[in-house]
DNA sequence: GCCATTCCTGTGAGACATCTGAGACTCGTG
DNA sequence: CACGAGTCTCAGATGTCTCACAGGAATGGC
């Protein structure tokens, strides 16, 4: 899970969040810069390249927008993930998702940013041509136009459980504890019963393995793990 | 989505809507330059060679008509985008889009400028050899006469319906957010209710899903796409 | 074999996104 | 100036998703 895979600035003003952005993303290999004020972003990203920048819209001195902008006057141009509240209004949200950039909204969950710079990155560097599509033993999942097949069969998900699907098969054969779980998936300030997760382990399965084998099994007293059935060492 | 298409020169005394051009544009996978004057147009435009110009009429200096005829004097025709207010002027830049030139009403939806940049190059390079007409399942769309067919069936579309219908015909099978469709689609200053959206995926649903199976489909809490509706890999 | 713990799974309520119909507003036209 | 077409707003209806809860089943330790 190691090896680097770009150099990211994130810029928010709460350390909570530059924090948890940064461990996470470290985790995933990328090399990690972080800004606490527009300012100091500028400054930074003018004193050296990133691959990506991720970036509150909401920043106490100087707006979201005309940081990208003084980002992206020198040089060429870097893609902006932005964060946004969940009740922008509407005018504030508008222009995002051009050029390439994209948003989400605070709270997120790390699943969903970690998806997204991937995301980004791929549309933007052609020569890391990642696929969108991921696969374990028969089961397909496109990220991109969010379509999973078992056997080649098509199955519906929704938001949540593809969220969850996803992180377990970016992940396979690891076995993921219930926090981890909790903690890619869900929103970081979900605050709820840890039981939810039974719940879409249980409505994943119902979906995914009515054709076939068991995928996602339970490790008694840990997590779940993506494995095939044999499991042989 | 990369790959040299072209190099394009964006002309405009405001910055935004040159770097919102420029964003867009080079995410087309096209090479862009801009410049802020006409002085500075001609004098760009006359060191190196460009595809096509992106030209708003009212400029601080030079009249946007006489910048295009002092760029075209020197060596042969470049194809010319007008950029224009929506009043009167209009008319008069009609006479005056020659020879495959063009022009788009400011505030203009970004899916519009990119269209209308296609369409001028397909027609000023026979060569590049795109054709205008797209298809996707049973659904046919011309884009230059504006014509759309479900199954042989001819359909009428309103301007908003059809640059809709295009977006989501360009992008098949991805899942669009509402925000893409909205910065791509609607005018770049629109800052109004994100219902609409809703409003006009219900209005193409009436006009082209009547006689046929479901074709833009509902990714809830996403946005929406394109698709058949057996999904298979 | 018994118990405690953990996990499974059905039910249901509330929250929320989307759908849909009706109407207001703008603009060009007869 | 009335009209129609097109765009957009609004609000209620509808349906889906998410999550909490709770009893039942399975597992592992003793």
């Amino acid at each position: 899970m190691n090896g680097n895979k770009g150099r990211l600035l994130v810029v928010d003003d709460e350390p909570n969040i530059t924090d948890l952005l940064a461990m996470a993303l470290r985790y995933e290999g990328f090399e990690v810069s972080t800004a606490g004020t527009g300012r100091d972003a500028v400054r930074v990203a003018r004193a050296q390249p990133f691959e990506l920048i991720i970036l509150d819209v909401m920043l106490p001195d100087i707006d979201g927008f005309e940081v990208a902008k003084q980002i992206g006057s020198t040089g060429h141009r870097v893609p902006v993930l932005f964060l946004t509240a969940r009740d922008a209004t509407a005018d504030k949200v508008r222009g995002l998702t051009v050029g390439g950039d994209d948003y989400v909204t605070k709270p997120f969950s790390l699943e969903e940013v970690v998806a997204r710079i991937h995301a980004i990155l791929r549309r933007t560097q052609p020569d890391g041509g990642d696929s969108s599509r991921i696969e374990f033993a028969d089961l397909v999942m496109d990220m991109d136009t969010r379509e999973v097949w078992r056997d080649g069969q098509g199955i519906d998900l929704t938001d949540t459980e593809f969220r969850l699907l996803r992180y377990l098969m970016l992940n396979p054969r690891m076995v993921l504890t219930r926090g981890q779980i909790l903690d890619h998936v869900w929103e970081y300030d979900f605050g709820g019963d840890a039981n939810v997760l039974d719940t879409y382990i249980h409505y994943l399965r119902k979906k995914i393995e009515v054709s076939g084998s068991r995928l996602i099994h339970t490790v008694r007293g840990v997590g779940y793990s993506m494995r095939v059935p044999p499991e042989k060492a």
